[in-house]
DNA sequence: AGCACGCCGACT
DNA sequence: GTCGGCGTGCTC
């Protein structure tokens, strides 16, 4: 018998099966999907292989194939039918097979147990508190916050230490050898955190007719063999997670396993509770902020036919379930289901493929849907099912104005909040109820320059200009790099450096200065960094420890605050601008959740939009919650253009640290593609190309060569990006492998140039 | 990716 | 005459 191994050598040359012979006494220990050591390249060097296929036969000289030396036994290798997924992602979306396997298997080298070291002091009182005055005196924040922690208690754990005082064992560790504290070790299990938070169970709730009858018609169609996706088009708390629970228990009680797939585990955490309060020890969920043991283990849970329900981002598409009976697919719209990784897949269409591969179900539900799901829905690829009222009546609509900022500014309103706003807020505060307000972009100032000589602050590894924070630092929102803000401008040494545009911390700061003594909580990727701080953040604004929560788009999708009567919406037309073909679907989202999330509990609500454009269709609609006003518009324009899902767009992106290499590669895969394509293809030429390649001053740069324009350097890799429009989707990845094949045989490209594909459909 | 083979310049 | 530069080519 001979086994057919991708090697785990990350190289499209290597991309290919080897054909190796299995050895007698591993015959029963191989299959497809397991991860194998073997003998490769001239000095036979052991490397790792996933076995991809099993034959009796083989083309390659019998006298050439090596024998398998050995089962990894560290490694837990992948289903039958995953190895098969991966090969089509890998086709689809241009990829190695290898790249492909390991976004399948989550490849972990070794779990390293978990241990609770419990650390006794073994100082007297009068040694601690002479160490805790050496600290203060000398500055040593670290070592004080130890002595004094076990000052107060002589013992305690390392867990409690780092998650309530901050304290890394990296601190200890110097301590402990000193002798001044002694240690115990203790394996722990990795445990769920959310068994800890959740005791209660969540009560099975009665169906209302609606709910009724979308479970019945989709269950239906399930027992007649129609296995055609559904979607659940359903307005904010019409009651879809009960329905999805409702299938859920169905497709269990058939020993069949469910796939619930979520945006991003935080921003639906209540989804999650309640089918964990409802499933208890049967679900299992993953998320980005688990650790790779911690990853590994829910995978061997599933294997193991330890859990029926696994919860999770895109990734949970994945798990290994035995006899995956349905995949749900909540908010369907959502950015976080593409992959911005090789391969980069779309976590509907590798559902809809796991699905109709398996014959699973798979339900897909959102109150905006992305224009592709809902045009499957129009063609009859979907089956649609509407939903388009609260679960709960009883509950006022909100009141919804849009507010044009160029009269506010006519009449003399400077300030970020419009007259209407200020009034509600005031109102709200009065009344002792919250206030949301929306505003995209985080840090204090957009850019920062010189007043004198318009010197602009620009990140050196990236070609984007740094943001100023409130804490006296320039940030980089693409790579990260810090600088402190400095008094005089670099450049010409003017000693005036002054910040434009605004942010969530320069919306704090008008708060404060139109409501003095107000309390404010902002949520965005700066204040949420650290682990648990948004959970954090989120309970402190639920327990009323402020009135106001200023937040990027992490504050509009799904946390319910019954006490929330206000949401300011401050630059509805923001996203608007981004000169992606996808711009006006997702502000249409943003607004539409945002609208949705005042005027959650027994007081009525009411939502200012603020913008600059009070007639785009975008923003109308969203402010009616007209979902099928805004497909019409959107949809014509896309059909206008041929933009998906009217046509195939598929980016192709090349980068390289060499600058002249990346323009290079761009005029050769040009220049093939030019050659090969049909009269109703197009490339779009670069300098309209969908997304905005605007330099960072604002000032495009005049230069004849298109790709110079578009090119740019983010964390110091240069990339350029070439958009090839279809009419058919398989024509796209048809030119995408030719272009592939047609570069590896003639070696055209550099060295150290790389492509990334994105296919959009 | 890694490793060997291979054909031309500065060393003992 | 030999050591070693890294270009080219192959890996079951």
């Amino acid at each position: 018998m001979f086994a057919k191994v991708i090697i785990d050598v990350s190289s499209a040359e290597l991309d290919r099966a080897f054909t190796y012979r299995i050895p007698a006494e591993l015959m029963e220990n191989i299959e497809v999907g397991t991860i194998v050591e073997i003998p490769f390249g001239k000095g036979n060097r052991p490397t790792k292989g996933f076995v991809v296929e099993l034959t009796d036969h083989s083309d390659y000289d019998p006298a050439l194939i090596k024998d398998i030396s050995a089962v990894s036994t560290s490694l837990v290798g992948a289903e039958e039918q995953l190895v098969a997924l991966a090969k089509w992602m890998g086709e689809e979306y241009g990829s190695t097979f290898l790249q492909a396997l390991k976004t399948v298997i989550p490849v972990k080298t070794k779990v390293t147990p978990v241990e609770r070291v419990t650390y006794t002091c073994q100082l007297t009182g009068p040694e601690l508190t002479e160490r805790i005055n050496t600290c203060r005196r000398r500055h040593y924040t670290a070592k004080l916050k130890v002595y004094e922690a076990f000052f107060a208690n002589p013992v305690i754990t390392s867990e409690i230490l780092s998650h309530s005082m901050g304290i890394e064992a990296a601190v200890m560790k110097p301590l402990v050898e000193k002798g001044e504290f002694t240690t115990e070790k203790e394996r722990i299990f990795r445990t769920m955190a959310l068994s800890t938070i959740l005791d209660g169970r969540d009560k099975r709730n009665q169906l209302n007719d609606l709910q009724q009858s979308v479970l019945d018609g989709i269950l239906g169609r399930m027992r007649e063999g129609d296995l055609r996706p559904s979607y659940i088009h359903g307005i904010t708390a019409s009651g879809k997670t009960e329905v999805y629970m409702h299938l859920a228990e169905e497709v269990l009680a058939r020993g069949q396993q469910v796939i619930m797939l979520i945006p991003e585990i935080s921003l639906t955490f209540q989804t999650v509770m309640r089918f964990y309060g409802r499933f208890q020890g049967r679900v299992s969920f993953i998320n980005s902020r688990l650790s790779k043991g911690e990853r590994y283990d829910q995978y061997v849970q599933a294997r193991e036919g330890k859990i029926d329900i696994m919860i999770g981002p895109r990734s949970a598409l994945f798990t290994p379930f035995q006899n995956l009976g349905l995949i749900i697919m909540d908010e369907e719209h959502d950015q976080a289901y593409r992959s911005e990784q090789t391969p980069r897949y779309s976590a509907r269409e590798v559902a809809e493929k796991r699905a109709k591969d398996l014959g699973a179900l798979l339900v897909m539900g959102s109150a905006t849907p992305s224009l592709s799901a809902y045009h499957n829905c129009s063609t009859g690829k979907y089956e649609l099912y509407e939903m388009n009222r609260k679960a709960v009546e009883g509950s006022v609509p909100s009141e919804v104005s849009i507010i044009d900022m160029r009269d506010e500014l006519h009449r003399g309103n400077r300030s970020m909040f419009s007259g209407l706003l200020q009034i509600r807020m005031q109102e709200a505060l009065n009344a002792g109820q919250q206030i949301m307000l929306f505003y995209n972009r985080r840090g204090y100032a957009g850019f920062v320059s010189c007043r004198s000589c318009g010197f602009v602050f620009k990140c050196p590894h990236c070609d984007i200009s740094l943001t100023a924070h409130r804490n006296g630092k320039l940030l980089c929102h693409y790579c990260g790099y810090e600088i402190p803000i400095p008094d005089t401008c670099p450049e010409c040494g003017f000693p005036h450096i002054s910040g434009f545009g605004a942010g969530t911390e320069k919306v704090e700061a008008a708060v404060h200065k139109a409501f003095p003594g107000v309390r404010t909580l902002i949520m965005d990727r700066d204040s949420t960094s650290r682990k648990n701080s948004m959970e954090a953040i989120l309970k402190a604004f639920a327990d009323h420890e402020a009135d106001v929560l200023i937040g990027t788009q992490m504050i509009v999708k799904g946390h319910d605050f019954p006490d929330v009567t206000v949401m300011g919406i401050l630059a509805a037309d923001m996203s608007l601008f981004v000169s992606d073909y996808r711009s006006g679907e997702q502000t249409f989202s943003l607004l539409t959740q945002a609208a949705g999330r005042a005027g959650r509990g027994e007081h009525p609500g009411s939502v200012v939009i603020q913008t600059y454009d009070p007639d785009h269709y975008v923003i109308r609609s969203a402010a009616a919650q007209d979902y099928a006003g805004f497909y019409a518009q959107e949809a014509a324009y896309r059909r206008s253009r041929m933009y998906p899902p009217f046509g195939t767009l598929l980016e192709i992106i090349v980068l390289s640290e060499d600058p002249s290499q990346v323009l290079d590669a761009v005029r050769i895969i040009t220049g093939f593609l030019e050659q090969n394509i049909t009269r109703d293809e197009s490339l779009l030429s670069l300098d309209n190309a969908p997304r905005g390649f605007q330099k960072a001053d604002g000032k495009n740069q005049k230069n004849d060569d298109k790709a110079m324009r578009n090119l740019m350097k983010r964390k110091d890799v240069y990339r350029s990006s070439i958009y090839l429009k279809t009419v058919v989707r398989e024509r796209a990845v048809e030119l995408r492998s030719a272009l592939c094949d047609s570069l590896m045989e003639s070696r055209a490209l550099g060295k150290n140039v790389y492509l990334q594909f994105d296919l959009q459909s």
